[in-house]
RNA sequence: UGAGUAGGCCGGUCUAUCGCGCACGCGAGUGUGAGGAAAGUCCGGGCAGCACAGAGCACCAUCGCGGUUAACGGCCGUCAGGCAGCAAUGUUUGGUCCCUGCUACAGAGACGAGAGAUGUGAAACGAGCAUACGAUGGGCUGCAAUUCCAAGUAAACCGAUGUCUGAGCGUUGCUCGCGCGAGUCGGAGGGUAGGAAGCGUUAGAUUAAUGAUAGACGCCCGCAAGGGUACAGAACCCGGCUUACAGGUCUGCUCUCGAA
RNA sequence: GCGGUGUUAGCACAUCGGUAGUGCAUCGGCUUCCCAAGCCGAGGAGGCGGGUUCGAUUCCCGUACACCGCU
């Protein structure tokens, strides 16, 4: 499976997140909290931080891609199964890249295992 | 030589690997991709929709003089006063008192009155000030404007009020005047929230690309190991203002001394 | 993205430019065998930085934070 992340692998749609929120099952791996579902429809997913703890953009663009390339890197530990899965920042730091790498390949170990 | 002051400019560079948006291409691929403030949204335009016979009132903004501009409340020059500084310079204020109104405490008296001195007071017949007056400008709302396509629903229900003895609507805050003329207002509830244009212009997305890792160089701190490298991220586009900002650099001016 | 509102005592709110008040809460006293209620008294405040003015919570500018509306 090819390291890729290309623009149909993003989740989006006001109603998909809505949906995904209320019916997925969530865990929390510090730094974030994931939420996930599994779906016959390819893997999208969501990633993000909260205004309400980062106030600048410049900051909060900054997890974002921290958190995507870690995704982007590790994806081929899902397997063959397809999920909805949201990431979403939690802490009130900024953490560096090797500490969202390793939250990022726990929780997707998880969500591989308990499926 | 040191200190200060004003203005301008820059605000990382390179390599490797793995990636992202857009354009072109059948394809391999090629080209291109954040800022001086992109920020705050404080002004001014462009642009869009609605409206516009006319009159009056209200409301908001501006305020020495001259120039600049598409426009401005910005900028440049200049005059006068206050404040800071030895100075260069910085900063701030700037229509008028005829009408309306305010000037606490103190003081005999505070804008009313016969006048003056002393004292009081920021101000004592001289005034100062704005909510007052004058001049000039402003139709209202803003790209979540607006237009189109697709999908879908509820022309139903309850209450109030009205059909020429006229409700309400438009004239954009109000009044007059003018025009329209059978619905209108409130309650509770139902549906949708996808796509395209707007936004082409050497970034142009639609939940949002411009990134990650490793190494080298430059700069700063430190004896060294090592650490640090600012403020900050386009969402229709321009002209300004304001605020944030590590460090570097150039030029003018002022004061101070000859020197560790 | 665009537009609007607010910040006053521990809390909730007042205050035409002239000594910043009210209620609850807190503390002290009176009353009571003790407590509550009641009565008397006290402490405590203008988000921050400038400007206008004799004088600013009030007017003006900047800034920080919070909240609301618009597809």
């Amino acid at each position: 499976m090819p390291n890729t992340f290309p623009k149909h692998n993003k989740l989006c749609g006001q109603e998909r997140i809505a949906a995904l929120y209320k019916e997925g099952k969530r865990f929390t791996a510090w730094p974030m909290r994931v939420t996930y579902q599994p779906t016959e429809e390819d893997t999208q997913v969501l990633v993000w931080a909260p205004k309400s703890l980062f106030k600048r953009a410049v900051k909060r663009n900054h997890l974002r891609r921290l958190m995507r390339e870690a995704y982007r890197l590790h994806q081929d530990i899902l397997g063959e199964q397809h999920y909805q899965i949201a990431f979403n920042y939690m802490d009130k730091e900024e953490q560096p890249f090797t500490v969202i790498e390793k939250a990022i390949c726990k929780s997707l170990k998880k969500i591989s295992e308990q499926s």
